[in-house]
RNA sequence: GCGAGCGUGCCGAAGUGGUCGAACGGAACCGGCUAAGGACCGGUUGUGGCGAGGUCACCAACCCAGGUUCGAAUCCUGGCGCUCGCACCA
């Protein structure tokens, strides 16, 4: 075959059939009364051009867009562009300010220095990406009817009624609330401040705290003292508070409260506006009693070496099971010096002992002293090992931990159960107040420190709802999940999933219907987007089909998508003909539910889940989503994708340097699956060369050839059969990698084979079968290329329209691939003989098929083994055939072999005739390539005595 | 820390109880073809055997350690390592 790299220029032929498909509108839709398979494509977030990330998701569905089409399904892709939320206002902000890597950013995605000023708007980009993203996905060829697009936001005013409308039927149903919620938050630039808007302390997040109230004896001060265990509280033994400290009394509503002198601000951020009053030493509150929630007796308050009242409420209260109270106890009790110094009784601090409330297996009743034990800690200076013994205790009592019979109404339950119960019941009494403590420090951008900050007046859209969950899980259990290993990541996320704030103060998108001072917020307005895409062609093309969406409203979507109300009242509120109403909802119909939908993995946790939730909450049931598709993340030359590493690709770069053809088939090799998927770059070339040479051999064999047959022609022509087979199956089974190994590769490597042993003189039906067959396979992957090598061939029509190939089962002969396998096999034996008995010209070779009783013998023997592993048996039941009895000594050993290892029998036992014939078939090649004369004969007829190992499937091979 | 997934030859990757020294692709090496070749063709790529004219025997082997089984890459338990997510970020 000879090699012309040039034969094919990839960009060129991109573009004659772009051209092609657009002039002859193949790629535009029309419900009609075909099967219909509708592919939901998850948006790209319009913030820069689709990269390579993309590239690899989008491949996935337009792969099955291309099969699905061939296999005579009405396709409709829907793609959208996603504009809402706070990245797009945030970088048109970088822009204004003239930040030198967002200019860059953009400079890099080819933005000329005079159109820069114009990102400094964010509508811009809103206007300018979806318009450049449309340009690169009609150049990689993707089967997408434009004139269904769409961005989101209230900048496109159809999208946003129908957001409207999603969120008028979630309160409707009672799914959306109103409720506190506590965020990360910046008081110098008065914003909640993300992850990625953080210079240090990323992943941290607000932690529930709770301040529960200690009475003071004879006073109407309370003590707060902070805790993430109210279990504990039925242990209580004493207070702890940071002897050098000064504390504050503040007035909080009613109360007198006292705390660190730090906690006043989370107090006015967090609770409520307080009041200083009042300044206490710390000595004048130790030695002092107080009384706690849950118990009958006053607790001692005592000084602590670990307190520092800047954390928290700057007061703790102490419960013995916990092992650095323990130590810091047993340190006061052994230095009455100290108690002394602060004037506190040694009486009431010896009495101090653990109470022990909670048990788990296998450990005693001093879990304290255990863990201090266990961890040799000799005195509270061993503060890294007593945080430790801390921890496993903390883990064990929250895994195994369970509340012992002295806990009154909490008795028997888990320590978790019995934590939340106290938490729900003190709140209830008033004896608790909430807070929240960050888990870390961190620091916003603004180089300011943040603060936890509860929002009063945010919206939740309540996926905590059981009986909403329990939806959710009937959705996910008719759904395909793909692969199916996923699903119970999402049965878990179904279960985890709290309420979610679905509202923001600024960002782009559609404002809450109902109190317009709130954006909703981008994951929540992009759940049910994909029945927008059944109808978007007339909304956004009004003028096409002659009406205004200005005045789009519930009532429509209500119709549309719900089938409720009156289309001719729609016409009069929505001055949309009547006609169109109806044609909307027939589309509607036809289209939905979409049929499959693909991501990259980590939207798993949050889009697609919600996705299931909306769907169940809103729709029909007959119209829940049926495939998620989940796929890994995108490597590239087996490393993350990252600005910083200079290995990030936009698409764009890709398909103009290689050709749209190539890009998409170095995609779809990247991976399949849930795992990362590797983008080899040095892939390119070699599927240039291997379509180039394509390309040349289908042009030069296509209908030539011989018109005789053979029986290798029966073998290829079986191996054409199967690989339709396996690949239409991985198509099925959207395992599109595997898909394009069974035809690409294994296909390539079947007709070499096939070449080679008819001296590169195919069949002319064969060979021209399997030139079809391949390019239609490669249709869905490579489509230009495909159309470029039909046409070359004569071919009327697209191949695009065409019919995915078919195959006969009974053109899938084991039979003939058993007996190739044997000329394989036979091959490879060949070589070794010569090796090891050192000929290097051999003169004459000598196959000696084994004896006709021998096949009887094995295909018996393959049965009985089956039933039974009995020697005897086995032989005596060979022996009772007639043919067999005069071989008894060989058949014995035979049994006795087979026994002993299984795998010597052959596989696919083919009868003694097709053996033969087989060799026969390949005699010419063998004898062509070891110019030596072949012959092959009945091993019963030789006088050779390695002739009597012949065996079915394994000739003796004689080398002289 | 919690949840889900993964851990196979030089690399990628298939394989879910015997037919597995392990498909397939890449890479490397040897040989052939050739003026030359990054192209093509054939072969090799765990270790050992002064067994051996192949279709063989033996040892070891699919992250590590145990276990279940007549039998495990495949099932169970524990450990180690990696990936994704963990909420206002799309």
């Amino acid at each position: 075959m000879a090699v012309d790299e040039e034969n094919v220029d990839f960009r060129k032929i991109a573009q004659k059939w772009r051209k092609k498909w657009a002039s002859e509108k193949v790629l535009q839709v029309e419900a009609d009364n075909r099967k219909k398979y509708y592919i939901a494509i998850v948006y790209p977030y319009m913030s820069g051009l689709l990269h390579l990330g993309h590239l690899f998701t989008y491949t996935n569905s337009e792969i099955l867009a291309r099969y699905k089409r061939m296999r005579g399904f009405n396709v409709l892709v829907k793609f959208g562009f996603h504009c809402t939320g706070t990245p797009i206002v945030a970088a048109a902000q970088r822009v204004k300010e003239k930040e030198p890597t967002q200019l860059e950013t953009l400079r890099k995605m080819g933005i000329s220095e005079k159109d820069l000023p114009k990102f400094s708007d964010p509508e811009y980009w809103c206007e300018y990406f979806p318009k450049e993203t449309l340009i690169d996905l009609k150049k990689m060829g993707f089967a997408i009817d434009e004139r269904y697009t769409f961005r989101t936001t209230f900048l496109n005013p159809p999208y946003d009624a129908m957001v409207r409308w999603q969120f008028n039927k979630l309160k409707e149903k009672g799914y959306v609330k109103k409720g506190k919620h506590p965020v990360v938050w910046c008081p110098k630039d008065n914003l909640p401040v993300g992850d990625h808007d953080r210079s240090e302390g990323e992943g941290e997040t607000p932690k529930d705290f709770i301040w529960v109230k200690f009475r003071m004896k004879n006073s109407d001060l309370i003590l707060m003292a902070g805790t993430t265990r109210p279990d504990a509280l039925l242990g209580q033994t004493n207070l702890w508070i940071d002897p050098k400290a000064e504390y504050s009394i503040v007035e909080v509503g009613k109360e007198k409260w006292v705390v660190g002198n730090d906690a006043i601000k989370k107090i006015e951020q967090q609770y409520a506006k307080p009041k200083l009053v009042g300044k206490l030493k710390a000595a004048e509150l130790m030695g002092k009693w107080a009384r706690g929630p849950l118990v009958d007796y006053d607790l001692y308050i005592l000084p602590a070496s670990f307190i520092d009242a800047k954390v928290g409420s700057g007061i703790v209260y102490s419960a013995l099971e916990d092992p650095v109270d323990l130590v810091e106890l047993q340190r006061l009790q052994t230095n009455p010096d100290t108690l002394r110094k602060y004037g506190l009784d040694t009486g009431v601090v010896s009495k101090l002992k653990p109470i022990s409330i909670i048990s788990i297996p296998e450990m005693g009743d001093d879990l304290g002293q255990e863990m201090i034990n266990k961890y040799g800690i000799k005195s509270a200076k061993d503060k890294e090992k007593l945080e430790e013994a801390k921890g496993e205790l903390n883990r064990a009592v929250f895994r195994k931990g369970v509340m012992k019979k002295n806990c009154g109404k909490y008795a028997g339950m888990t320590s978790p159960a019995a934590q939340a119960a106290i938490k729900k019941d003190l709140h209830e009494a008033r004896e608790i107040a909430m807070f929240y403590e960050l888990t870390g420090k961190v620091v916003c951008r603004c180089l300011t420190e943040c603060v936890v900050k509860i929002v009063e007046d945010q919206w939740f859209i309540e996926y905590n709802d059981p009986e909403w969950k329990k939806l959710a899980h009937k959705c996910l259990g008719k759904m395909q999940i793909h692969p199916e290993i996923l699903r119970k990541q999402f049965e878990y996320v179904i279960d985890w999933l709290d309420h979610w704030a679905c509202t923001r103060e600024y960002g782009l998108g559609t404002k809450l219907p109902w109190d317009q001072k709130w954006v909703i917020e981008s994951l929540s307005d992009s759940t049910i987007q994909m029945a927008y895409g059944t109808i978007s062609k007339y909304l956004q093309n009004p003028s096409d089909y002659g009406f205004s969406t200005h005045k789009l409203n519930d009532e429509f979507f209500d119709y549309v998508y719900l089938g409720r109300g009156d289309p001719a009242k729609v016409e009069k509120s929505t001055g949309i003909q009547r006609k169109l109403v109806e044609k909307m909802r027939s589309d509607f119909e036809y289209w939905y539910p979409f049929d499959f939908r693909n991501s990259a993995k980590d939207l798993l946790q949050n889009h697609l889940t919600f996705c299931l939730f909306n769907h169940a909450a809103i729709f029909q049931e007959k119209h829940w989503p049926r495939t998620f598709l989940i796929n890994g993340r995108i490597m590239v030359n087996n490393q993350k994708m990252s600005k910083s590493k200079g290995n990030f690709f936009t698409m764009r770069e890709l398909y103009t340097k290689h050709g749209p053809d190539i890009v998409r088939l170095t995609a779809a090799m990247a991976g399949e699956g849930a795992d990362d998927a590797n983008y080899d770059m040095k892939f390119h070339e070699v599927a240039k060369r291997k379509l180039s040479e394509l390309h040349s051999f289908i042009i030069e064999n296509y209908n030539k050839g011989r018109t005789e047959t053979s029986p290798v022609d029966e073998w290829f022509e079986s191996k054409v059969n199967s690989a339709i087979k396996k690949t239409t199956e991985a198509m099925e089974g959207l395992m599109f990698k595997s898909a394009i190994q069974y035809s690409l590769s294994d296909m390539a490597r079947y007709l070499k084979i096939y070449l080679r042993r008819t001296g590169n003189k195919p069949n002319k039906r064969v060979i021209s079968l399997f030139c079809q067959s391949l390019i239609k396979m490669l249709t869905p992957i490579v489509p230009h290329f495909s159309e470029e090598v039909w046409e070359a061939i004569g071919e009327k029509g697209l191949i695009s329209s065409s019919q995915w190939p078919t195959y006969e089962e009974e053109k899938i002969d084991k039979e003939a691939e058993a007996a190739e396998q044997l000329v394989t096999d036979i091959l490879s034996d060949f070589s070794k003989v010569l090796e090891l008995a050192k000929i290097e010209k051999p003169k004459e070779v000598m196959l000696l098929v084994a004896p006709k009783w021998k096949y009887e013998l094995v295909s018996i023997l393959k049965e009985e083994l089956k039933k039974t592993r009995d020697q005897r048996a086995l032989i005596n039941t060979c022996l009772t055939e007639k043919d067999l009895k005069p071989h008894g000594e060989d058949v014995a050993k035979i049994v006795q072999g087979a026994l002993k290892d299984p795998s010597k029998l052959p596989e696919t036992t083919i009868t003694r005739e097709k053996e033969i014939e087989a060799y026969e078939s390949a005699k010419a090649e063998i004898e062509k390539e070891y110019r030596a004369k072949v012959s092959i004969d009945d091993a019963e007829k030789s006088k050779e005595p390695k002739a009597r190992q012949a065996m079915p499937g394994k000739p003796a091979i004689i080398v002289k």
